[in-house]
Parts: C-alpha cells; sequence; structure tokens
DNA sequence: AAAAACAGATACCAATCGGTATCAAATATT
DNA sequence: AATATTTGATACCGATTGGTATCTGTTTTT
C-alpha cells in the first residue's frame, strides 16, 4: 500500500517522539529511517530538510498537547476543575505514552537556540499560547465570581507554568512522579486560595 | 610557557561554556579547538573521550555555582537572608556571564538521557545536592525558630528548585527577564508566610 | 649535558552526517 | 491500454564526526 500521506504522517509522528526523548540535534535522519522502515529518499520528497522536519514534528507535537489539554478543559465547568485538567495533564506527564520524553515544550525550550531560529520561535509561540490560555481561564474566572478580584492573571499563569515545567524536569531526572505530583499539590493549594 | 594543568583548564572552562551554550551533543570536539586554539591531539592527551570531558565541564560547573550559591548563602545570616541570596543567585542567572546559556543543571538535565549515563548520574547527584543543601536551610530554619514549625523542608526545596528552574526556562526563551522575576517575587511571598 | 618523560601538533582513520541525483515501481490520467 | 505523474528505494556526494598513531618540540630528571 502506498499512501503519501500515511508516509508523511508516519515520518511525523515517529521523529517527533524520536526528538522529544532522544533531542533534535541528537535524534539522526538515519535514526528515523531505521525507526520508520523509510529511506532517505522518502523523508527528502516530503520534507526539504531536517530543520523543516523538525519543525513539522515539533508541530504535531503542539497540536496533540493543545487538543488534549483542550478538550479537559472544555469539559471542566469550573475555574477549579479546569484548572485540575491542566495539573492532571501534567501530572500523568510521565505515565501516558503519548509523548515519551517529557514536554515537548521544555525540551525543545532548552534545546532550542539561534542555530535554528524557525524551531525557537515557534517553541516560544507554544509557550504564548499556553500562556496565554492558562491567563484567559484564570481572567474568566475573575469574570464568573471564581477567583478573588485583582488576581494577576499572567503573573500566575507565569507561576503556574513554571513550576509544572521544573516539577516535570525533576520527576524526569529522578524517574519519579514525586516531584512533579509536590509540585501539583503545591499549585493545587495556590488555586484553592485565589478562588472565592 | 607550556603548561599542562592551564591547558586542561582551559580546555575544561572553554567547553564548558559551549556545552551549556549550544548544548552537549551539539558542540563538536572541533568546537572547541577552534574555541580554544588548542589541537586535537592536546584534548586527547588530557581526556580519554568526549564524554569524558563533558563529565569534567558539568563537574567544574557544578563546583563553580555551588561555591558561589554556598558563599552567599554562608555570608547571609537568617534563614530569609540565606533564601534570598539564593533567588538572587537565580535571578542574575540572566545577566551574570559566569554560566552563559542558563542554568548547568537545567540544561544538563534535559539533554542527558541513557546514551551517557555517567553524566546523567551526575546531573542526578548535582540536583540532589542542590535540593538538600535548600532543605539543610529550610530545616535548620525551624531548628532556628525562623521557619514555623512543621514546615516540610524537602517539600519546599522541591518547589522552590522546581519553580526558580521553570522561571530560567521562560526568562531563557523569552530572552527576557521578567518571567524569572516573577517566579522569585512569588517565591519570596511563600518564604514571608513560612517565616515565624 | 645527555637521557627520559611529557605536551601538543600533524596527519590520518573509518563511520556517520545531511543532502541529492537517479531510477524503478506504483498510481493516476487520458 | 498507453501515457504521465507521483512515490519511495538505491547509490552516491562532500563535509564532519569522534578518535588514534606518530612525530616534534619542550621540560624535567639524571
Amino acid at each position: 500500500m502506498r499512501n503519501a500521506e500515511n508516509t508523511k504522517n508516519t515520518l511525523i509522528k515517529t521523529s517527533a517522539n524520536l526528538f522529544n526523548t532522544q533531542g533534535y540535534k541528537a535524534t539522526s535522519i538515519s535514526d528515523i529511517t531505521k525507526a520508520t522502515g523509510f529511506t532517505k529518499g522518502a523523508i527528502y520528497r516530503h520534507f526539504d530538510s531536517k530543520a523543516d522536519l523538525e519543525q513539522q514534528a515539533l508541530r504535531s507535537l503542539a497540536k496533540a498537547m493543545f487538543e488534549s489539554i483542550g478538550l479537559s478543559i472544555r469539559n471542566a465547568k469550573s475555574f477549579k476543575l479546569k484548572m485540575e485538567a491542566i495539573f492532571s495533564f501534567f501530572e500523568d506527564y510521565m505515565h501516558t505514552p503519548l509523548y515519551q520524553g517529557g514536554c515537548p515544550l521544555l525540551n525543545a525550550a532548552i534545546e532550542a537556540d539561534d542555530a535554528n531560529p524557525l524551531l525557537r520561535q515557534q517553541v516560544y509561540n507554544m509557550l504564548a499560547q499556553l500562556k496565554a490560555s492558562v491567563a484567559k481561564l484564570i481572567s474568566n474566572g475573575i469574570k464568573n465570581k471564581q477567583v478573588v478580584e485583582g488576581t494577576d492573571a499572567d503573573f500566575f499563569s507565569t507561576i503556574f507554568i513554571a513550576t509544572l515545567e521544573g516539577g516535570i524536569m525533576i520527576s524526569k531526572l529522578e524517574r519519579s512522579d514525586k516531584a512533579i505530583k509536590q509540585t501539583v499539590m503545591h499549585l493545587r493549594s495556590i488555586v484553592e486560595k485565589m478562588s472565592v
């Protein structure tokens, strides 16, 4: 069965996994050929360059991440529950096979430098989107009288994301979900305090 | 002037800088020869392999980091001031040229995987040491009646480090110290609350 | 001063890197 | 059914990778 679309999807998904587990620079084209069974010829037919594939792979990871979070948030019907949805998402990072290798945002953020400005820009946008959506949650909470007025949405959005990402980093390094669970517990108490 | 010790130090310091800015995998031996002026022959006389150099470079970064933090902590004479010393250290990360490329712990933690288990172990120990020293600060604070009794030292040590590292990640990505300043401000208020 | 030990430069190695030109097979179009 | 187009495999490219053998120049030891 020959299907260009399937091939491209396979290449993106598989390489996304490799990039997120081994790193972008550390993953070679030949690693991807071995993992997919496709050859270089197939890869370079669908992608202009390795940098192009890296971009599309990260975009795929970002899309999956935001779709998953977005769905959980929409299903939750109060500020507290929506925040809980985000917490669960990060708490489960260690166990879900959805993204092997931890948080794609964190991984790409650390590796991204001026050597690949387009990838860097993409990670930047990814963080901006995440920050904006958490901030929106808080400001909506204020509007709906579920969060105490005067709460700085931007400030706490940064605190939440920083703490979660740091927790993931530690948990990944320690190969234990203890740290992420501790950070989530801490953030839960903050949410409790800012709830009206 | 030929001085083996100087040569080795130069190689370690320069490569540490490169590893911390460009990444370990992304920095080649020839990058190091260009940056130091020494040749491969010189490098491989002093180091068994690239992995060996990576280890010693990270060890050097860790040593510098802990010495700098340790000094500030020792000079501070109360729990609050000691915590403030840690905060200042992380807050200045963006501006001090001491470690270009951000936090060596964070950078190495994200890149370290099973491909270089010795490096991974070293980052793990680095984190353990940092966590232990912050926890010690808190438990000493309790002993000295400067921190409310019953405060979970291990728990808050994790919270502090996770939040700081996450803040650094964001600040580095955004090329602005806004995030790290926000996270530090938040942690200051936590310190205030746990102070007796 | 001669010999021994050491430090570092040069020149090389096989393997791998990202990338391309070409070609055969599969599919779509006519 | 014949033709045209797309897809992906094969074989290759120069450049770079980590690493080593060798040799020269510098120090140290005797």
